[in-house]
DNA sequence: CTGGGGAAGGGGCCC
DNA sequence: TGGGCCCCTTCCCCA
């Protein structure tokens, strides 16, 4: 069932809203001319406007590539598909609108423009003048066409190259650079969207790339909304994407995050490449976090989504461990996209269980059904009662419960799901974590998820063989300072762990205690 | 072959 | 956010 005019009516209502000023949420200027308009609109119209308004309210145009006749036209076209003449003549107009079109990133409207101009026997291209509408000269013999290509050139230097080219051929002087400041970001996005390997799914690629080439586009705007790095890089993400792919990328955005589902798996079910799957699990990433940093916690229709059970992994040996560390057994995929979990699948031969805690039993066929049913779930639910059930509890660390050293009196805040009590709030809330179904942290190469942003980290470092703490005795390397100093006993000879049963000496805490064991076992 | 010890990897959790 | 310490586990060597 669908209704006809579905779509013509709802830009219908939002035309009559923009006449209105209703709902506006950005104003765009022209050279002395004000539009309002809506960012929705925009972003959904042009990858440039996308990565203008999500920073700011207010967007100045540069006025050598559109003015407000033709933005007017424009804008009129974005929000009715209708391109409505104007007085002036009409190659002179289509020229302009060429150019702004261009410029601005609307290819439709664009290639419009370009089929008129050639249907009118008229390359745009090369032409000097006809630009028209108050043009300045230097705009006026800039060829469209070079604009694109500037745009497309594969780094800044291309860019500078291809500009000086032009330059060399006497075709454009030195005052023609008509590359603005908005331009030259622009130019950068697409550029970086277009060949991969700038891009990547790191923050530190992002942003050592745009710090490169002294540009940050986050700097637009100070009042970017989530501040962490990942959301940055998603933020450079999705405008670097390459206007022929505007509504791939556009999944990977912060700010379309609602796409994921539907850009997504193009482009990432059919790639291989980990830095995709990155992407999409960042976007998981940032969404779950700052979900949480909304109080998400406090909704009931929290979606929760967990690991049948830490010991789970546990029990399957360390087979299991060593042959698919990437993704174990009752992996927590959390709301990844489809794409993702089709590519996890596929790479780990694994089936993807959405197991729900309370029924991990029966598990679900498939995220959306576990969705419904976690839907159904109140905050209680979110909650697993101290049941000794809790994977990686056990009672050895139960032995560690705070509660048995410190009086409740210096650790006023009680979890109120076990008996733990703590010094200060934030470790409070730090522990409740592990009650919860979630794990906020994945990984972003394996999908596995930790309860600690930390933990998550530190596991990300074993992926990419980061260890920073080099013996300087042999050479070896660690993940962890703590590993450090306990393999630094190796060469010291020292044995600081004594069994008090037979007086054996370790260098290691965990081998006495597995020592110990042995005493105590009844073997 | 088996069991114990040494050394190391990785996750959970508290501070 | 990272350090530190807890845990389980694995791998290797050797008796």
């Amino acid at each position: 069932m669908e209704l006809p005019n579905h779509a013509k009516q709802l830009l219908l209502q939002l035309n009559q809203q923009r006449a209105k000023g209703f709902l506006c949420d950005v104003i765009i200027v022209v050279e002395n001319a004000l539009f309002r308009a809506h960012k929705n609109i925009l972003a959904a119209s042009s990858m440039y406007f996308k990565s203008l308004v999500l920073h700011d309210n207010l967007i100045n145009l540069d006025t050598d590539m559109v003015n407000p006749t033709v933005f007017r036209q424009i804008l009129d076209f974005i929000y009715t598909g209708k391109l409505l003449t104007t007085d002036q003549p009409g190659e002179q107009n289509f020229n302009a609108l060429l150019t702004a079109a261009s410029y601005l990133q609307l290819h439709d409207l664009a290639a419009l423009c370009r089929k008129k101009l050639k249907r009118n026997g008229k390359s745009f291209a090369g032409k000097a003048g006809g630009l028209g509408v108050g043009r300045s000269a230097r705009s006026q013999r800039l060829s469209t066409a070079s604009v694109i290509q500037a745009r497309y050139s594969g780094s800044n230097e291309g860019l500078k190259g291809s500009h000086s080219k032009e330059l060399s051929k006497g075709k454009l002087s030195d005052d023609e650079v008509f590359i603005s400041s908005s331009n030259q970001e622009n130019c950068h996005s697409l550029s970086r969207g277009a060949s991969k390997n700038g891009g990547g799914g790191s923050s530190a690629n992002g942003s050592t790339g745009d710090q490169e080439l002294g540009l940050d586009l986050s700097k637009k705007s100070p009042s970017l909304p989530v501040a962490a790095s990942h959301d940055d890089t998603q933020h450079s993400e999705s405008q670097h994407g390459s206007p022929q792919s505007a509504s791939a990328p556009a999944a990977n955005s912060a700010s379309s995050f609602d796409e994921s589902g539907v850009g997504a798996p193009h482009s990432m079910a059919d790639s291989s490449d980990p830095m995709e799957m990155d992407l999409s699990e960042e976007c998981h990433h940032s969404l779950t976090e700052s979900s949480q940093r909304k109080g998400l916690r406090h909704s009931s229709r929290k979606k929760e989504w967990i690991k049948k059970d830490n010991a789970f992994d546990r029990k399957e040996g360390g087979k299991d461990r060593d042959e698919g560390e990437g993704l174990p057994n009752g992996i927590l995929l959390g709301p990844l996209s489809k794409s993702v979990e089709r590519s996890l699948a596929g790479a780990y031969g694994a089936d993807l269980p959405y197991p729900c805690k309370e029924e991990v039993e029966n598990g679900f066929p498939s995220s959306e059904q576990l969705n419904a049913h976690v839907e159904t779930h109140t905050e209680e639910d979110l909650y697993i009662k101290e049941e000794g059930t809790y994977g990686g509890k056990d009672e050895a660390e139960d032995l560690s419960n705070p509660n048995q050293s410190y009086g409740t009196e210096s650790r006023p805040f009680k979890c109120s799901v076990c008996e733990k009590s703590y010094k200060d709030p934030a470790t409070l809330r730090q522990h409740e974590k592990t009650h919860w179904l979630t794990r906020p942290f994945p990984c972003n190469i394996c999908g596995k998820m930790f309860t600690q942003r930390g933990t998550m980290t530190r596991h990300m470092r074993s992926h990419l063989g980061l260890k920073p703490f080099a013996c300087e005795e042999c050479g070896m390397r660690f993940t962890r300072q703590y590993r450090l100093t306990e393999h630094m006993r190796v060469h010291s000879g020292e044995k600081p762990y004594e069994c008090q049963l037979c007086g054996g000496k370790f260098t290691q805490q965990r081998n006495l205690i597995s020592h110990l064991r042995m005493h105590t076992s009844p073997t």
